[in-house]
DNA sequence: TTTAATATGTTATACTGTATAACTTATGTT
DNA sequence: AACATAAGTTATACAGTATAACATATTAAA
């Protein structure tokens, strides 16, 4: 049996699931920095010591929440990169903004809490690599935009833009916003690349 | 006397000072949540509780670093926005990077340490406003790209591409910078506000 | 269903970092 | 030289992290 076979005990898998719960609605009401792991465990229920024998730090916890829920947006992502040309690609795009919004507290944990830059980070390289790759018009080596600038630029503009739309109530529809996208990232990016 | 013509005591003027020094270069050295503020009256060579008759907290301190060496970029990005419709602009464009290549120590600290999110994003919305105000192309009402949108795209997106530059090593000749800037950014821009 | 293994709870303790108070010494201003 | 104020010294309170030792509860296996 290895760890993604072996079944793990009902009480650990119920234990980290009430102190990720815990952990997210306390950054939903204040901010991170401010949040100990004393808090936690007294929403959560349980021991302050249980804490530390399923994490070592909070910033531990975070990660495995965060993790598990940019892994879909990282799929949408993957799919849009590679009909980046594609007329059609207005009203897909829209299903980013769609998902957001469905999940629309763990997007305000990645954006609106601090302390979170390093995770930030990661994701930004991601998305950047996945543009960089399955996005020919990215990659004209004549260009004076190098194609690592190109992806970079898509990925931070990206989560801009969502920042921005988190913080604006997600006011546009998400369909308007997948035409923002389109326009103003990836047309304008791959116009940029290419006339540059 | 009103607080900007008074003479202030030159103790406390050399305390100030050596003490933002010192949390700069502890900055650039380690991480900025792994600081303490002993270690920094450590390496500034005054008492613990110094700190604390002239600030309130690290951040406050790190607020003052970044606020004024924060302000000549703005005055730059100011000039740079009103004539973004020059062609002279690629040129100019590289003023900014060449600033940043003097000052590299202090965009390090705003852009590469954690927790200086609301920092950040002050600088974003300064900049943001800037573009707005003073870029007519950006306000076109029948855009379906709101000029506010348009605005932290650019101050966004300009911030990436410091930081990315930064991690880069400065690499790409500020010149060469201006140019990209000016492509990726302004141009890109301008054109998918026009042709949205 | 009894047994063994393991997860969790309780209590105590060490440690680090923040923050302030009282008092003394040093420095700048008049 | 006298006064005002900044900075140093020492002591203390407090919050948060982290771990240890032992008791209790829950799960899995026999």
């Amino acid at each position: 049996m290895n760890a993604t076979t072996a079944k793990t005990d009902p009480r650990v898998r119920r234990t980290r699931r009430i102190l990720r719960d815990a952990l997210v609605s306390l950054i939903l009401q204040k901010d991170y920095a401010s949040i100990s792991i004393k808090e936690i465990t007294d929403r959560a229920d349980v021991a302050y010591i249980t804490f530390f024998r399923h994490y070592n730090s909070m910033d531990e916890l975070l990660m495995e929440v965060l993790e598990d829920g940019l892994a879909e947006l990282i799929r949408h992502i993957e799919t849009l990169a590679v009909k980046s040309e594609d007329p059609a690609l207005v009203t897909e795009g829209k299903l980013i903004f769609e998902h957001i919004n469905q999940n629309s507290d763990l997007f305000q944990i990645l954006l609106k809490s601090q302390s979170v830059a390093r995770i930030r980070k990661s994701v930004v390289q991601k998305i950047a690599t996945i543009y960089q790759n399955s996005c020919p018009s990215l990659q004209r080596s004549k260009s004076q935009i190098p194609a690592n600038v190109a992806g970079n630029h898509i990925a931070t503009s990206l989560l801009a833009l969502i920042e921005w739309w988190l913080e604006n109530k997600m006011s546009p529809h998400p369909a308007q916003m997948g035409k923002i996208y389109k326009s103003l990232i990836i047309d304008a990016t791959i116009n940029a690349v290419a006339s540059a």
